[in-house]
DNA sequence: CCCCTCTCCTGATCGC
DNA sequence: TGCGATCAGGAGAGGG
């Protein structure tokens, strides 16, 4: 699943093939795609046809592609839920089953790939946000740990002493942005703290520790291309990352803890699956263990 | 504001 | 062979 590392990566790899190109031409072929753009799939293509990129810009999951003067908007921001890609292919070539939106930039084309459909593009404008511009869309979302300007004190400040439990406002994108499931539960193993742990438990350098540990853990994800599990996670090129086999616990039910041998565990938690280690992290005695809910 | 649950969606997989 | 259930989960709407 697309998380900080991965969304950067594809950041990375656009960057590279948009940067200086104009929006020749562009189609939404599923509507869904543009569910959140207000004027839809119409008004969208309208929005971004001759637009001049000038960069590729992230914050946490998402990314935008930055338009110039003269442009019909300022950017194109791009989420990838779950499943999303953003390819750069030759024009005239194969059309993927899922390909749900494109961008035609003369020498290459953009394919928004997206089996799940979780992902969505959106047309905006930037609003200067505590110093720094960024698309309207994204002006709720947290710095993350790769932004110059990521301030841990004050997502420690914004978790200490708060009921939630831990994971979620790991998970919080308006706490700290970039974190998802895989690295929450990596992050968390580090440390040692299970997720269901009400934050208000953790003490300022235990929250602390959790935030460093969830930036280490991405920074090196990030340099290993990002975690892919299946073919949903690939960079621009179609490429897979490497980092699913230095991963502790995510996706490793009942395989030695790497610290301790314990058995790796698996719960449901807030309708996913999380991974923890049961020697390493006690789950706190207040909250039960949550049954694990269907559909 | 804060906290939490539910819903959106497709396709692989599994049991019967 | 088919069919229904289950699972994967980011983000935002909305209820309390």
């Amino acid at each position: 699943m697309p998380e900080l590392p991965e969304v950067e990566v594809v950041r990375r790899g656009l960057d590279e093939h948009v940067r200086g190109r104009t929006v020749a031409r562009a189609e939404v072929l599923s509507p869904r795609a543009a569910r959140r753009y207000v004027p839809g799939p119409a008004g969208l293509v309208a929005a971004v046809t001759g637009a001049h990129v000038t960069a590729v810009s992230r914050r946490g999951k998402y990314l935008w592609l930055q338009f110039g003067d003269g442009s019909g908007t300022d950017a194109l921001v791009v989420h990838l839920g779950m499943s999303g890609q953003m390819l750069v292919r030759t024009p005239g070539g194969e059309r993927h089953r899922h390909l749900r939106a494109l961008l035609d930039l003369g020498e290459s084309e953009v394919h928004f790939v997206d089996q799940r459909t979780f992902g969505w593009w959106l047309p905006s404008q930037l609003i200067e946000v505590d110093g720094t511009f960024v698309p309207e869309a994204v002006a709720h979302i947290a710095r993350d740990p790769l932004d110059a300007r990521f301030d841990p004190d004050r997502v420690v400040a914004r978790m200490y002493g708060r009921p939630s439990e831990i994971k979620r406002l790991l998970l919080d994108q308006t706490v700290i942005a970039g974190v998802g499931n895989i690295y929450a539960d990596e992050a968390l193993w580090r440390v040692g703290v299970h997720g269901a742990r009400p934050a208000a438990q953790l003490s300022r350098p235990k929250l602390r520790a959790l935030i460093e540990a969830a930036t280490a853990v991405m920074g090196e994800a990030l340099a290993q291309g990002g975690t892919s599990f299946d073919a949903l996670y690939v960079d621009v090129d179609g490429d897979p990352g490497y980092f699913s086999r230095a991963l502790a616990v995510y996706g490793r039910e009942d395989e030695p803890c790497p610290r301790c041998g314990a058995p790796i565990r698996r719960e449901g938690f807030m309708n996913r699956s999380s991974y923890s280690c049961p020697r390493c992290q006690s789950r706190p005695r207040s909250a039960g263990p949550l049954p694990r809910r269907g559909r």
